[in-house]
DNA sequence: CGTTTGGTTGAAATGTGTCAAACTTTGTGG
DNA sequence: CCACAAAGTTTGACACATTTCAACCAAACG
């Protein structure tokens, strides 16, 4: 019973997407033999930038990741952050060329799959194919969900917001127990996500803190009062497109 | 030569599809056997409703669409002008369940595709399967980086920014001549799209025009100087995708 | 321990929002 | 084809959420 056994059920990439599609027996034993690089990284490591022609798709196993872009002053929006069972950039076995970067927030473990073997391993699997087609649409139904966050609501909805998204996504794929996870987020990646100045986000998490919604403390996070948290928050959790909404808190 | 003659190359789908990806005559020809049901529509008509369960998906034919969605609170976001070619709902070929509303703009001349003869024709042709896959993607990029000019720009560069877009695409489908087009926005859409308010939207176009960039009169936008428009707006066009840049103006 | 990174605070500046009215254009029925 | 209504645009004055700048504090770290 070791640690590092890999059995279908605790694989991030398996567990994912089983959150979002039905898999076969078959199809997840299939997923298991995929080649994959195992790479550590440290915190703040770019993994691919904008411009970028991959010949590979990063899975993150562990840690947290990003997605974002740079304009051409230098600020930085964040489009997504991944966590384990997210990859990221799978958009690159299509798009040659990638229109924007990924990074790492924290350490991370994460495995380089050769895009000729993922679409090998599509042609034979139905399942998984359209099953990776799902994961691809719901991170476009979360960019749109972004968007109106950042476009239309108030600084205090657009965190309370994220941070909904954020425990219902984590809880997802396991990483959430109760109503606390570890997202190791600065207030900094918080900002950038959210289109708000880093010193006007510590203003609305003292807000969150003291209406008693949440505690945030060093990247930890617990929500002391989900469903008024999701009143602030404006949160619907339907575009997440889960297949089982009994993962879910409340 | 009458003027509703259906050949491949003026087909808008078809069109659109070939300014994102290779398609082989077969697959042109196949595309156009596509049985569809064409409706015309005035304008704003809601086509689909966020939490509908389509059977089938929109593909406009001519006029303008748009995707969006409502806060809570009754604002609305816009996240996509969809013009002649687009496919607005595709992801509803995957997704059950809508997370954003599709309604038009301008008067509309649509066309309704069944899933099941996507499907098929997908099965059928591959590449066609592929072409749609990018297409989609490609909404994706342009979901990123709207976002980004959301969420980090300053009202001038965000309005600057979407008209550069908006010329750029309607001129890879045709739509826009020299430095002209019919877009058939009114400024509380140019609005809704930017995150910005209608009353400063207007005030942000009037500087637009003074400083010389542009000049847009009901619906029809005429940029008079395109490079400082993409400056002005941080307009980068590779997030586009664009089979052949050449089709970009400049 | 000193150094770095991340978090917190205050005061002042400003871009954008709000509200309400007037104006202009477009569309339409008499 | 006029006249009226409706829709869209423009203006002004003011309010306010958020940014900016700059300093300080606390925790993490080698």
């Amino acid at each position: 019973m070791s640690l590092s056994t890999t059995t279908a059920d605790n694989h991030p990439l398996i567990r994912h997407l089983a959150s979002v599609a039905v898999l076969s027996e078959d199809e997840k034993q299939a997923l298991l033999t995929l080649p994959m690089q195992i790479v550590e990284l440290s915190k703040d490591q770019e993994i691919v930038r904008e411009g970028d022609r991959p010949g590979r798709s990063c899975l993150i196993l562990e840690g947290v990741a990003c997605t974002f872009k740079m304009t051409g002053d230098g600020k930085r929006q964040i489009l997504a952050f991944n966590i384990a069972g997210d990859v990221p950039d799978l958009l690159s076995l299509h798009l040659k060329v990638l229109d924007c970067s990924l990074g790492t927030v924290t350490s991370c473990r994460v495995a380089f799959i050769q895009h000729a073997a993922i679409r090998d391993l599509c042609e034979r699997y139905h399942g998984i194919a359209s099953a990776l087609w799902r994961m691809t649409l719901i991170d476009a139904a979360i960019f749109r969900e972004w968007m109106m966050n950042i476009g239309q609501r108030s600084a205090f909805r657009r965190v309370a917001h994220l941070l909904c998204e954020t425990l219902v996504r984590m809880k997802a794929v396991g990483l959430a127990r109760d109503y606390t996870c570890e997202t190791g987020l600065t207030q900094r990646e918080l900002a950038d996500a959210t289109g708000i100045t880093g010193v006007h986000l510590n203003r609305t998490l003292q807000q969150l803190r003291s209406d008693g919604l949440i505690s945030l403390k060093g990247g930890t996070l617990q929500v002391l009062n989900w469903q008024a948290l999701t009143i602030a928050g404006d949160f619907d959790p339907a575009y997440l497109h889960l297949k089982d909404p009994s993962l879910e808190p409340v």
